[in-house]
RNA sequence: GGGCGGUUAGCUCAGCGGGAGAGCACCUCCCUGACACGGAGGGGGUCACAGGUUCAAAUCCUGUACCGCCCACCA
């Protein structure tokens, strides 16, 4: 409804400044992003966001996924939804503590003068100091998200969440502590899971070593010729013809005075190197196994950092050291039969400092993953949970359908401790959160603290609430959306569906995970410091607005695809937004007023056109963002508002307001209209200038709580399309004529531009307008056909090319078959009692929207088939 | 070693069975009463290659080449 308020004056060019934040501040204060207190019987929309690291600063890939879930959840709480973004911050054990730990090197101090307590007090410092500034640079990206339900993953709740859960997979025999070999980093000096160690092509030397002498030596291969120290046999193929006869005899391991077997085991593949292999079962996962089988001992000739224990003369050497060390003194004693092959091989890095991993012999704590991994791969495959765009859900299975172990214990002081506790007497406790922790001299807990990953496999129920049954549990748990990058499917994805599905015995954390790509630079590589070709997104914002980049990263956002962005693109953004800004001040200036729409007759044909096309672009745009095509929704509205209202609609606006007060007062209306709707469409990418402008285009309070647009076929106007469909045809072709002709643009030149067909005649004065003739009526001419006579050189339009008749309805029969075919599959479905009685509700009802969609794509078409001018 | 994806205009990409497209860049004209962060017009591609299916292939199938990503305990 219209309504009478001050319309404020708007600067030629749109300057975000300072606007933003007092824009955003003022949102948070209305509690426009804090739910109801009370649940009603509203649908319920939840996010909840991938907690980014205390240590972390806004990056370009942060501001890329932020802006897709508020625009999720912006979009759903205008269409009414009891709508939850919940933030909150990791507290990234090992990261966290690196940066603590680096801060008292600079003071000349490690972790281990303060004590464990006092360190830990010291990062709980450093984390209210300078922890969080992500949070800040979150409310300029403008982030709505409902600040009063803050989590950090070491929150007290959200602790007792941790122990809970370790308790519960303890009693059901799903954690448990044993000796393996672990993948350990010699400089963070901790353990790490699977997925924390990167591998890397590494150029190795093969070296072959003889052990033994006479008929019993035997040459082994080996890219780490110090193992060899740790060696307790030779492991050969039991078949393999060359020394099946040497398996049970014993060689004399060199620079030792021990004595190893030679044993045969099927593990090795006599096609590679020797066929013969040395076996060091404390130092590699694969000897550790050989050694299980044959009841090997264990040599452990490294410590935690890889530098080599009681050895002789290498004790004290580090393991690069160590290696060109053993090699030398083997080659002084005429061991080494060949060496220096070049043989590139995998090796495995820190993902968090890059140092060489080194396979270690120790005692973890580890989930076991069995069930938890097939109950998380169920989910998905009946699904509970639907991955987006599908073909990623295939990496998610074949990690969750293969998936090792996880080794679950960190040796750092951050992060939550194992809840474990070890007496003298060789008795083990766990403890759930309101249990007692043993005292006294005879106990003590585990000194490890969880992988952080832990902590966030829990993050959409502890969040909520869990282990308590919140009321926020309920109202928000299973959570709408998980939107994330496909980077972090194993780390994290996965490991929410195991823990998550077994808390809530089923129930999955999410309806539905969309993943998005990475973002890249303008040549496509990967976007890091190291590399210097990372861009702070604040940059851009404080340059062009947080808009500008917002717009940008949505129209990159195509599902899974990573997005290269530039300068170049943030600008174009600038200049969309500045040119949406221009034109809804050119309708304020025009005294374009929101309010009753007149009816189809008493619209010209152009205001019908353009609402036409507004309702067609509103159908799109929310097909389209419902189906996480932020990109292509982005582009949609970028068309339509560039292509059809600025470059077409308000240039005719301009004439009809010169005409008829009527008319012109209805021109106004439905300008407002489009450009109203306009707005609450780009608002969940743009939040910023579309508030603005929409709340001085139509006096509202907030376009944030604005209705959001829904189509109404009503306004379909498929005679209207057509109709201006060969007006933009005439004024393009006569145009192009004039450029040709050397004409100067607004050069008034006395034309004849004639035909018989309505539109033509209807709008002589805009074609005057939009290509500066004069345009003369005459009626020799004949249907379907424009004369243009500019100063005696004459062309002929024809108008029956301008619309391809037959092949418009070729095209749009081809439409209507596709939708009688959606529609009578949907009915058959639906009238299936196997279907609808065994189907879930959402893909029962998701059947229903497609039905009653094809049935309006059955009349828009048949409409559009009806106005298509015969012959 | 396994798996996945890509190869379309100078660049970055969309299209994935009937018209070769977008943004940027480029050329020409224009500071017109919304906007030069703009307007009008224009040029530019044997859709990687080779076969096949089809009335019809950038689009489906097979193979080749190159590029990228993920996984990986063959020394």
């Amino acid at each position: 409804m219209s309504q009478a308020h001050a319309r404020p004056e708007l600067p030629p060019q749109y300057a975000p400044g300072d606007s933003e934040s007092t824009l955003y501040e003022r949102w948070v204060e209305r509690g426009y992003f804090t739910p109801d207190e009370k649940p009603s019987d509203k649908p319920t929309y939840s996010i909840v966001i991938p907690p980014p690291n205390v240590t972390g600063q806004l990056h370009m890939g942060h501001a890329f996924q932020h802006t897709l879930m508020d625009a999720l959840t912006r979009r759903r709480r205008m269409q009414g939804y009891d709508t939850l973004w919940l933030p909150g911050m990791d507290h990234a054990g090992i990261a966290t503590q690196n940066v603590v730990e680096r801060e008292l090197a600079n003071e000349g101090k490690s972790r281990h003068d303060l004590g464990r307590e006092a360190f830990v007090d010291r990062v709980w410092q450093w984390k209210e100091e300078y922890g969080g500034r992500i949070l800040g640079q979150m409310r300029r990206l403008g982030d709505g998200v409902d600040w009063t339900r803050e989590r950090f993953t070491m929150d007290a709740g959200l602790s007792r969440a941790v122990q809970t859960i370790f308790k519960r997979l303890y009693d059901d025999n799903l954690i448990y502590r044993a000796e393996r070999i672990i993948n350990w980093c010699p400089r963070c000096l901790t353990a790490l899971s699977d997925i924390e160690v990167d591998h890397k092509d590494d150029e190795g030397e093969l070296v072959s070593i003889r052990y033994g002498d006479g008929d019993g030596a035997v040459v082994v291969a080996t890219t780490r010729v110090e193992t060899m120290l740790g060696d307790t046999a030779v492991a050969v193929h039991p078949d393999d013809e060359r020394y099946r006869h040497l398996i049970g005899t014993e060689v004399q391991l060199p620079l030792t005075d021990r004595r190893i077997p030679i044993v045969g085991d099927d593990h090795v593949d006599p096609e590679f190197g020797t066929g013969a292999v040395k076996v060091t079962p404390a130092h590699d996962p694969n000897d550790f196994d050989i050694g299980q089988r044959h009841g090997l001992p264990m040599v452990v000739m490294l410590d935690e950092r890889g530098v080599v224990t009681a050895h002789g003369p290498f004790e004290g050497l580090d393991r690069f050291e160590a290696r060109p060390a053993v090699t030398a003194a083997l080659r002084e004693l005429g061991r080494i039969v060949d060496e220096k092959r070049p043989y590139v091989h995998a090796v495995g890095h820190c993902s968090r400092c890059d140092t060489v991993v080194e396979p270690r012999l120790s005692l973890q704590w580890f989930v076991r993953v069995g069930p938890l991994a097939k109950a998380a791969g169920d989910a998905v495959r009946d699904g509970r949970t639907t991955i987006h765009p599908p073909e990623l859900a295939k990496r998610y299975f074949d990690w969750v359908d293969d998936m090792h172990d996880w080794c679950i214990s960190r040796q750092l002081w951050w992060g939550h401790r194992i809840p474990v506790w070890y007496g003298t007497d060789g008795e083990t406790r766990v403890l759930g959160p309101d249990e007692t922790p043993p005292t006294g001299d005879a106990w003590a807990q585990d000194e490890d603290v969880l992988d952080t990953w832990f902590s966030s496999a829990l993050w959409p129920i502890s969040t909520l609430g869990w282990p308590e049954e919140t009321g926020d549990l309920a109202r928000f748990y299973p959570t709408s959306v998980l939107l994330t990058g496909y980077d972090i499917i194993f780390f994290w994805v996965a490991r929410m569906m195991m823990f998550d599905l077994y808390a809530r015995d089923g129930l999955q954390p999410f309806d539905v995970v969309a993943l998005t790509g990475l973002i890249r630079d303008g040549r496509g590589r990967k976007m890091s410091k190291s590399a210097g070709n990372a861009v702070d997104p604040l940059d851009w914002i404080e340059q062009y607005g947080a808009d500008a980049l917002r717009f940008t990263l949505a129209r990159g956002a195509n599902p899974g695809t990573d997005v290269p962005i530039t300068e170049d693109w943030v600008k174009g953004s600038r200049n969309f937004i500045n040119k949406v800004w221009n034109g809804v001040r050119f309708g304020l200036a025009n005294g374009a007023t929101t309010g009753e729409i007149p009816p189809r007759d008493a619209l010209a044909l152009a205001d019908r056109w353009i609402l036409s096309r507004l309702n067609t672009t509103v159908d799109e745009v929310n097909a389209l963002y419902e189906d996480y095509q932020f990109a292509k929704a982005a582009d949609s509205l970028f068309h339509f508002a560039w292509d059809e209202v600025f470059d077409w609609y308000v240039e005719l606006a301009k004439t009809s307001f010169k005409k008829s007060d009527d008319q012109a007062a209805a021109t106004r209306v439905v300008l407002a209209h489009v450009l109203d709707v306009l707005l609450r469409l780009l608002h969940p990418i743009i939040p910023f200038v579309t508030e603005q402008l929409w709340t001085a285009l139509t006096g509202g309070e907030s376009i944030v709580i604005a209705d959001w647009p829904e189509a109404s076929d009503q306004r379909l106007d498929a005679e209207a399309e057509v109709q201006i469909g060969l007006l933009q045809v005439v004024v393009t072709e006569v145009r192009r004529y004039r450029a040709e002709q050397g004409l100067r643009p607004r050069q008034k030149v006395d034309a004849a531009l004639v035909t018989a067909d309505s539109v033509l005649t209807e709008y002589s004065t805009e074609l005057g307008a939009l290509t500066d003739l004069t345009v003369q009526s005459r009626d020799d001419i004949p249907h379907g056909w424009a004369v243009v006579d500019i100063r005696g050189s004459r062309i002929a339009l024809d108008l029956s090319g301008a619309i391809d008749v037959p092949a418009e309805r070729a095209r749009l029969t081809k439409d209507l078959e596709a939708a009688q075919k959606a529609k009578s599959v949907a009915e058959t479905k639906l009238g299936n009692p196997a279907f609808t009685g065994k189907a879930p509700e959402q893909v029962i009802s998701t059947m229903r929207a497609r039905l009653t969609a094809a049935e309006a794509d059955i009349a828009r078409i048949t409409g559009q088939l009806e106005a298509l001018p015969s012959g």
